[in-house]
DNA sequence: TCAAAGCAAGTGTGATCACAAATCAAAAAA
DNA sequence: TTTTTTGATTTGTGATCACACTTGCTTTGA
């Protein structure tokens, strides 16, 4: 009966190795579409074909048509009656639509976290801004990815506190359908002089910190309203335009 | 160039024929799994094999497959890390956690939809009401189903008039979440001489009639209340008789 | 010159097969 | 009797093929 001493063994051996993990192509398939939707890399009505993908991603059809049918459950991909698959176009109520979405289950997480947050959390969010502001210092141009990944990983570092399994996964599908339309307002951003970020950043960070909730889901709105409101300016003035 | 007269005559064919639409089998397989999950026809953390479901659906697995993939990234099933897939278990944290989302955002979309509802909207709930009452004078102890679906009916039918093609995916996914949970209520509803149901969903339409959004939010949250917390209370006596 | 028909390339869908991993049951060893 | 091992069956995954539908272009006819 030495198998106590297995057990242990294996215990030793298995603190000391990494899991590989058992990850099948279709979840990196899946994963790495919903990578290049959320950072907008697929431009709004753009079409998207199975062999086209296969052939980018180095696969055969079978893994990418069955992500491209989980992404189109969750509305980030659009299925046309001609059974061609599409990134949702942006329209003026669309924005809105998601906008309001958008503030009233992640301003709920937000609000929840706030309560739930310890001063473990908020460290690392603030380390987050800490990195920020050492990013935008350098002022490297082509950073502008890892700005929205940044700013993808702070938000969401915050609404893992909220201890709702299932809000969660509502909000990163609201992400994924608004990743393409707020891209266009960011990389606009970024050529218009870039406004204080940050500062939003820093208003939902003392919220947090003061245990506000209140404060907290009206300094996220404020900060997710931003690029909205500006894409939305963006798309009227274009009509205006485009009748005269 | 009889073009106008040809033209007229393709559209006295369309007026006669009925559109045959072009359902895939894998759209089919899907809407059936809905409504059994909504239905309550699995139970909770029972296992589902895709040759399994396949057989009983009489196709292949190759729609089968890719429905179950859909249906997980919407949380209505469960992918163990055995790669099998089971309809997720019922736990006290999960049941607050469904309970508290729907009220969030069903709530928004019947406080949205009050403001938005014409007197026609308001005829076409208040009849289902009254078809409610028929079927409840008859009395038949079979028509669970029946009063589950004309539930589900009266539900979506506000919903739709929310005007938010963002929100209502969403309510449809957290329906697809709670109905394995609520059927076990419903039941038990149904053996434990039944409360006046209607009772909520009339007030519901009087607020609806009024125009008052935030009595329609308050009365629609305490009708969808009502199964989770039976649910709730008697998951704690067993939890409570267990623990003897 | 222009519109309709016809053809060819491309695309999504479903079926089937091969393979690896998991599961379960019986047999062997302790 | 209990535990381990072994082997057979089941299961999910990915690849490939056949088929039907769409699309875009060319050709034909008025």
């Amino acid at each position: 009966m030495q198998k106590a001493a297995i057990e242990r063994n294996n215990e030793t051996i298995a603190a000391q190795l990494t899991p590989v993990g058992r990850e099948t192509v279709q979840d990196r398939v899946y994963s790495e579409l919903r990578r290049a939707l959320i950072g907008g890399l697929f431009e709004p009505s753009q079409v998207l074909t199975i062999r086209g993908l296969a052939d980018a991603l180095v696969t055969s059809t079978m893994p990418v048509r069955e992500a491209l049918g989980r992404l189109i459950t969750e509305k980030a991909l659009e299925a046309l009656p001609n059974r061609s698959v599409r990134v949702p176009p942006i329209t003026l109520e669309r924005i809105d639509d998601l906008l309001r979405a958008r503030s009233l289950i992640e301003g709920e997480a937000i609000a929840l976290a706030a309560t739930r947050m310890g001063p473990r959390q908020i460290a690392t969010i603030e380390a987050m801004l800490g990195e920020w502001d050492e990013m935008r210092a350098l002022k490297h141009k082509k950073d502008i990815d890892r700005e929205a990944t940044l700013n993808q990983s702070f938000h969401f570092e915050i609404y893992r506190c909220c201890g709702s399994a299932v809000l969660i996964p509502m909000i990163e599908s609201l992400w994924l359908q608004s990743g393409p339309c707020i891209r266009v307002a960011i990389y606009a951003f970024s050529e218009a002089g870039e406004v204080d970020t940050a500062h939003y950043h820093r208003s939902i960070v003392a919220a947090l910190a003061k245990q506000d909730a209140q404060a907290a889901r009206e300094a996220l709105v404020a900060d997710i309203s931003r690029p909205f409101a500006f894409l939305r300016d963006k798309l009227q003035s274009a009509a205006a335009k485009d009748r005269t």
